[in-house]
DNA sequence: ACATGTGAAGCGCTTCACAGCG
DNA sequence: CGCTGTGAAGCGCTTCACATGT
């Protein structure tokens, strides 16, 4: 980037000298998509750490395995409170981490598609240790309706709007077969769901106004494929 | 980049002149990560589609969700294929992502810890589908051992490397409490597994050689954290 | 006329290197 | 001295725009 040029915003183009901390703050205004990726790596490697008051960038990077200078810079987005020739003041940090991250409201879940994989789901700890809290269930099965999973009864998807909306859950995890995942999205959409979490081997046009990510799993498996196909050429 | 500039690999100053495509040909002869990650995206709408000889970069486009450039971009890592004015031939097109994947190849693959999720992947349809094939699953619970999932008996720890051996197996995904993640990825190393896909809640330090590559569950509800958190203040 | 293939510009992340400060 | 915070350079991906080809 030529430093000192114009920032094209838009159509509209700011000239804010050499400094692109002002542009970031006043037009941005937002962390790096990268690290909000990486802070709850950061996160997590800090929670297993104990016995010490503060940590260091170097310290960190290596348990998180990334470059000292990229926990620095990440670090530097969140404000500055590391202290030179010290480190991070560990409780400090974890705070300042779960406070960037919203982490500090409990948001509720809700499973749509209890298969395996979202019965997996449902009991997944991972979820409850983050505060992240599965307030309902929904499938189609007629079978499976008024079971339970981990203590919460599925319910039917004609109750779905009705039951989401009475409960102001704020994500949704879709755990259904490819060809109804976009209806699902939207019904939930409908609903009132802020953010989707797909599971589903397709790709879900986002809604208008909903966040959409995507984990594939068998795709992941594809990319170990590339790597080890090209080792061996 | 200074096109026509020198280009530094390593210790290595090479001049190419302006021949970007040289270099990557000759020196790094790679496709981007970026689009190795893609190409399982573009397969499987590809997949999908029927009824129609041809497709134009704009309709993948449209079906990943990404912009029409990029799709050419990529494509064109794995050869020249298109024709110019008509688009990719739909089934030509499949095959030769399906060769750069290296999908041509059946891999066989282990899962170590059969839990929740374990079980919900060793079921998964989509690893089938891709051609990946369950071949093993390992677990210490004594009550595990000997039971059968999906066909597959679960096998005791103390066998794996013996028997992730006779088998050949060669991607290994962990499904371990996040304390023995590591432990167990050396293990399987040591066996002979050549990739791993980790969904323990930790990082593992890659064992020499392995190419080890990470889902986690709880971060990709973080990360929704963070941007709803965001939208609201 | 239409869609690919691709130089080149744009943009954002990574990494270096060091000033700044306890 | 040690470690943070950060300009600036480096690097790679994205996007544009259009030459190229059918």
């Amino acid at each position: 980037m030529v430093c000192g040029g114009a920032c094209g915003v838009g159509r509209l183009f700011l000239d804010f000298g050499c400094c692109w901390r002002v542009y970031r703050a006043l037009v941005k205004s937002t962390v790096p998509k990268v690290t909000v990726q990486r802070l709850p790596v950061y996160l997590h490697c800090l929670e297993g750490m104990s016995g010490q008051e503060h940590v260091s960038s170097d310290q960190l990077a290596a348990m998180a395995g990334v470059n000292p200078a990229k926990v620095r810079k990440d670090l530097s987005f969140l404000g500055t409170f590391g202290v030179r020739g010290v480190g991070y003041d560990l409780d400090q940090l974890k705070f300042q981490i779960r406070l960037e991250l919203g982490l500090e409201e409990e948001w509720t879940v809700v499973i749509v598609g209890v298969g395996n994989l979202g019965r997996a789901l449902a009991n997944y700890a991972g979820f409850t240790e983050r505060g992240f809290r599965v307030v309902a269930l929904f499938d189609p099965d007629p079978a499976k309706i008024g079971s339970k999973v981990d203590g919460i009864t599925i319910e039917p998807l004609e109750d779905l709007e009705q039951s989401v909306r009475s409960k102001g859950a704020a994500i949704g995890v879709v755990t259904t077969p490819a060809v109804v995942a976009q209806e699902t999205a939207e019904t939930l959409a409908a609903a009132g769901i802020r953010s989707i979490l797909n599971f589903a081997p397709t790709v879900i046009k986002p809604p208008e106004g909903i966040d959409v990510r995507r984990v594939d799993l068998s795709t992941e498996l594809q990319v170990l494929s590339f790597y080890m196909h090209r080792r061996s050429r």
